[in-house]
DNA sequence: CTTATATTTAGATGATAAGCTAAATATTAA
DNA sequence: TTAATATTTAGCTTATCATCTAAATATAAG
């Protein structure tokens, strides 16, 4: 839980997410997308990926990634619990 | 948004939220939940008000914070735009 | 097998952020 | 008005993080 919302607290992170939203892309596809060199793209990727909230699979010389929709989830769920009427007992599924 | 996710980054903070879900509490009292010094609570409360998720209230000498819901819920709103079909293009509600 | 392309790893640097102690401010009580 | 309590502000230190360039790895093509 606590990678996750590291990872989803840069914007430059958000944004990929986003774009793999749309549809799978390679790392090279994605670095295009920013003024960032693409050393920290394949960083921020690395970050997502440690957080299991985009996965990669190699396809001949390219990587492509994707986005992991379950951990999203997961993460919405901790802002349900959250939100879950004000005063009652969290019931400790989301930490 | 930014300020929000940036504010949820910190297992700190979102402990205090979670505090704070249950029922309003001075400043003391949410130190006191810590290990760290009040300054550092402080410091964290302030970077909570910014992001509008918590709000404050002197009463007398105590200083009372609350959690404030509606600034959480528009968080959410982005996870659902995220995991709203893959592929369909966002409706931009969420940046 | 050598070159080109795609991506990552290594190492360095500057900025941001979390933590501390000490001091300042605000309120209440004596 | 002086002392006590609650909280914040200031200033400093250390750790984390985003970014860069240069070099390494992996695959594909000539």
């Amino acid at each position: 839980m606590n990678d996750t919302f590291k990872a989803l607290s840069d914007p430059t992170r958000r944004k990929i997410l986003q774009l793999l939203k749309e549809k799978d892309l390679t790392a090279g596809d994605i670095a295009d997308q920013f003024n960032i060199s693409k050393p920290s793209i394949s960083h921020h990727l690395n970050i997502l990926k440690q957080a299991r909230l985009v996965q990669d699979e190699r396809q001949g010389q390219n990587i492509i990634y994707s986005i992991n929709l379950t951990v999203m989830q997961e993460a919405m769920g901790w802002f349900l619990g959250m939100i879950g009427t004000k005063g009652e007992p969290s019931d400790d599924k989301h930490e």
